[in-house]
DNA sequence: CGCGCCCTCTTCTAGAGGTTGAGGGTTTCT
DNA sequence: AGAAACCCTCAACCTCTAGAAGAGGGCGCG
């Protein structure tokens, strides 16, 4: 048996031998299932045997501590992984949502007045006249308020709300989106995905201190 | 159909409309699919029919909240049921956070003047001269936040936009509250929290979705 | 050339997390 | 009172996840 640290990669059984230790329920079978499911891509070598690296390793460890610790499935490793070790490529896909009107009214439980009281007030707009997620999202969340009696132009405000809040990220990234170099999008991405979840986590302690005040305590 | 509000424990479809909003796929089967995995127990009529109290949607919510969002096996979530609720009384965990002035700085990492113009621009405000969970959570979020340049004076207009939510629960429950009846305290809250999160999330969809638009897609 | 390791592919399985429906009681509206 | 709406139990069924097991067949090396 060489030693795998000579050869920089490795067969499965000697993957296998490796994590032992540390998850006595691994298998090859398991390993090999995983790949299936798109968590790791070992090289092949010209007869088909699976060639691992350490980084490999590196990434069953993880799927491996993230199942035994924190229960995730699969499919949430695997998106936390693209996260963790970068785009493999594949480009993840998010399953887009893509409804038009009719399935938008019936997916989010509201009547076609709701709905266009939503975008008479600017809350939710199609694109390319389909709705997606987001939109989706926008809209259970209206119906719901909808039965508390709250209409779309209550709601106004939190759409204003809302804005001045892109209007804080986007005055914050520009000056990163303008400098043209490769990698500035992402960069900027990054940033406003990191500032509007400061953001959103500040508005909802603010709101829950406020209503504790509300409710007297 | 008498309000649930007056009887202090409600029918397994009065539960489930309250659940509804937040959750769009709980049903009747997985309530009491829940029950018979001893996640909850609600109490029986004479006749048999399952007698829900506000404790009960709350562990619901709680399970609920659980599942979607930290994909936690039932199992787990029991396990931890019997921490968060479990024992009544105990001696009311949940850790009560009061901190003065300095411990505060120091637990949030921000400096004195920072803090002053905090509580300068509403954001913030001690009781009692102590501060609390949320207190910390802002001013650990505000300090994560100047590390992008944006400082108290930008934030007002979220502070703004909280208060105006917060102006529309209050609107919204206030009959209830006014409303001197037992139990009426304890649906008034149950009723503001549930607002809270659905505007919240309204707020955050529509934050998300305004950011697409910012960064081109 | 044989023994151990590796390959693919198909079929099987165990458990989680519910759903559906039959059959039957209860409550409430009219 | 009678219908409509709601609730009950229990058993059967279903889908999805996360693999396991085995058949049938290639590599590779001492």
């Amino acid at each position: 048996m060489t030693s795998q640290a000579a050869r920089s990669h490795m067969s499965i059984g000697e993957v296998l031998a490796l994590l032992q230790g540390e998850f006595p329920d691994v298998t090859i079978s398991k390993i090999r299932f995983l790949e299936g499911e798109g968590l790791i891509e070992p090289e092949r070598s010209p007869s088909g045997f699976r060639k691992f690296t350490h980084l490999h390793v590196e990434q069953l460890r993880f799927i491996l501590t993230a199942q035994r610790d924190h229960y995730l499935p699969l499919r949430v490793i695997k998106d936390k992984m693209a996260e963790s070790f970068g785009r493999p490529r594949a480009v993840q896909q998010k399953q887009e949502v893509r409804l038009d009107r009719a399935e938008l009214l019936e997916a989010a439980g509201i009547e076609e007045e709701t709905l266009a009281e939503l975008e008479d007030y600017g809350l939710l707009a199609p694109v390319a006249r389909r709705y997606d997620e987001e939109a989706l999202n926008v809209a259970r969340t209206v119906g719901a308020l909808a039965r508390f009696g709250l209409r779309a132009r209550h709601l106004r405000a939190v759409r204003a709300a809302a804005e001045r809040e892109c209007g804080l990220v986007e005055q914050t990234v520009a000056p990163v989106l303008k400098r043209r170099a490769p990698g500035a999008i992402g960069e900027a991405e990054e940033t406003a995905r990191e500032l509007s979840t400061l953001l959103l986590d500040l508005h909802a302690s603010l709101v829950r201190t406020g209503l504790r005040s509300v409710l007297g305590r």
